[in-house]
DNA sequence: CTAAAATACTAAATCGTTTTAGCTTAAAAA
DNA sequence: TTTTTAAGCTAAAACGATTTAGTATTTTAG
């Protein structure tokens, strides 16, 4: 029982043996064959490895080869049933492939992703998937002529060439409203935020678009980003409601909005819900057993975090080398139920 | 424009300006006055230091010190809500604190939770925020032996003293049964998992002197923890009401028992739903627009990860200094909603 | 029998920090 | 004038790996 603390070290298993730190270190990255170190001396090295349960530092490793094999996922909300779903898919594959996931969450704020980005740049991370906040373009680009790996997820800036996975906004709003617009419903309100990026864009552009082409009139209500769980949110939808009594369908742009929208139904127009149309982006299995079952847009999220893996992955082997950005549109699938068929 | 590469470290620093590495690194960790730098070469440094902009690599500072300010939160699965939740507000404290969050799920497995952990170990991650399975006693005791920082979250091991911040699930669920009996119910179910950890025993117990308290048979369904989500799942519980018609109530002790089991109930007993006392584990902001809203077991998230994440902090502070563990049991709220009030 | 080639290994530089233990020079004390 | 003390800095050794460019010995070729 020797100096401990030296033990678990190259150098240390180096002393003990008696042979050099490099011809462990070549042992222990499977060069011994390559570097021509004997059988007999692999094998030595090998078991006393094993028996002292060594593990090398990857501090120490990631510091000389510049690879820390750390990807950082941020997004908006980890608390958020979307990105939780996705983070948990990534998080799998990520662990398969050898690679640790950081997740943050910006609220969709620019100086909060800038400064997690920088944080995390410091820490040599190896790549980044982001659902960006509306003002980050710069330091995206800024990312990419540094080679270092991004792609950007379920929104992106139409202006860059950055590899991103999304999903098809604008048709699968176009077909949520026309699915509606099938099911008898004629007084269609949109209930969306001021976030102007493109994934709420395209929503809003499929609702316009679903609308013109059955010549019914749009009503659309914009809550501030900021409000989206609060109670001025609630309240501003009720105002909406009561300024729009012959709205026959309501489509929510995203889940929590949904959350205060149903709640608004449930408490101040108990009667509307069984008569009004409702389809929400983003689905929730609690959805299927809410009464009535309420039709969503359901993104592919097993899909999604699969292609931002994949692309991901294609970019940390080759870091270094200029490539055409992946631009990945997937589409989402209206699961329809109750909520959205004809009434009476 | 000289060569950049080598800019944006300590070295390329002190080569520019014409001093030591030394002199910079002092500088750079305020330790300018104490070390005797003049207050012209400290500003020199400073200026050119925020002129490039640079940032310390804190993977080479890691190494050094041996301290990588990240700590691990390990779930059972950080797309459940509870997590996610929790998760969040970890996050934030953390960040506040100078600290990053590893998040990973463990699947409540043994093996992939030591895998985990040597993983993290690795990467000489400060501290470990645990929510163990059931079978990595052992390698917690490890970990502290070892002097790395752990805190338990949601269950703990009785014969191992170590800090954990928990609910008091038995008095919880004692409160949600003893709730539903007063509300003139008389056949409650408790639907639960064969899970055998402290949280899982404490609302098992519980229910059971709830019952024996008040002269009320019980009546408990153990669910395989594997077929959690799953189809047969649902089936079981199924047959279990089935099997038991004069069942007036049902507790569920953890949240994705809850979706299976309210499914189950709209889509083969839809006349019970409004009979039927229902109590959950795990509060969701759905319950409250659900038909009938749901009575739920709150438990506090937010008081859990300010508790997890002091105790944390206290050890981070001063790891190697034995310390009487910390062992926290909060109160979770019986949060009554429509579901669990004397019906007709 | 000598030169070239192959074998089996290793010394030392490097990654970017922190930190200990000095080293100069000038000012203060003796 | 010599010795102390202080001020203002720095060289070099860590931390724990990887990797380049060898070296020494043996084998093979000529």
């Amino acid at each position: 029982m020797k100096n401990k603390s030296k033990r678990n070290s190259i150098k240390g298993i180096a002393a003990e043996l008696g042979v050099s730190v490099t011809t462990v270190s070549f042992v222990l990255n499977g060069k011994a064959k390559e570097k021509r170190i004997s059988e007999a001396v692999t094998k030595k090295i090998l078991d006393y490895i094993e028996l002292i349960g060594y593990r090398p530092n990857q501090l120490a490793q990631s510091l000389r080869t510049g690879k820390s094999k750390i990807i950082v996922f941020m997004v908006e909300d980890i608390s958020n049933h979307f990105f939780s779903r996705l983070a948990r898919i990534i998080e799998d594959i990520a662990y398969q492939k050898g690679y640790k996931v950081l997740f943050c969450s910006n609220e969709n704020d620019d100086k909060k992703s800038l400064e997690l980005i920088d944080l995390f740049k410091e820490r040599q991370v190896d790549g980044f998937m982001i659902v960006p906040s509306p003002g980050i373009q710069d330091k995206i680009a800024a990312l990419k002529a540094e080679k270092i790996p991004v792609v950007l997820c379920d929104r992106y800036f139409p202006d860059l060439d950055i590899d991103h996975v999304i999903i098809d906004n604008e048709k699968a709003s176009y077909c949520a409203c026309e699915h509606l617009i099938k099911n008898n419903f004629k007084n269609i309100a949109l209930i969306t935020t001021d976030v102007r990026q493109t994934q709420m864009l395209g929503r809003l552009e499929g609702y316009k678009k679903a609308m013109a082409a059955y010549q019914l009139p749009t009503n659309v209500l914009i809550l501030p980003y900021k409000e989206k769980t609060t109670l001025q949110g609630k309240e501003s939808i009720t105002k909406f409601f009561y300024e729009n009594p012959d709205l026959d369908a309501a489509f929510f742009t995203t889940n929590y909005l949904t959350k205060n929208g149903l709640a608004v139904i449930k408490e101040s127009f108990p009667n509307a819900l069984n008569k009004m149309g409702i389809v929400t982006f983003d689905d929730n299995e609690l959805f299927t057993i809410y009464t009535p079952t309420i039709t969503a847009v359901s993104q592919p999220l097993e899909e999604m975090a699969k292609e931002l893996m994949k692309t991901m992955l294609a970019l940390l082997k080759n870091p270094k080398v200029a490539h055409p950005p992946k631009k990945i549109v997937l589409k989402a699938k209206l699961v329809v139920r109750e909520s959205s068929k004809v009434k009476e």
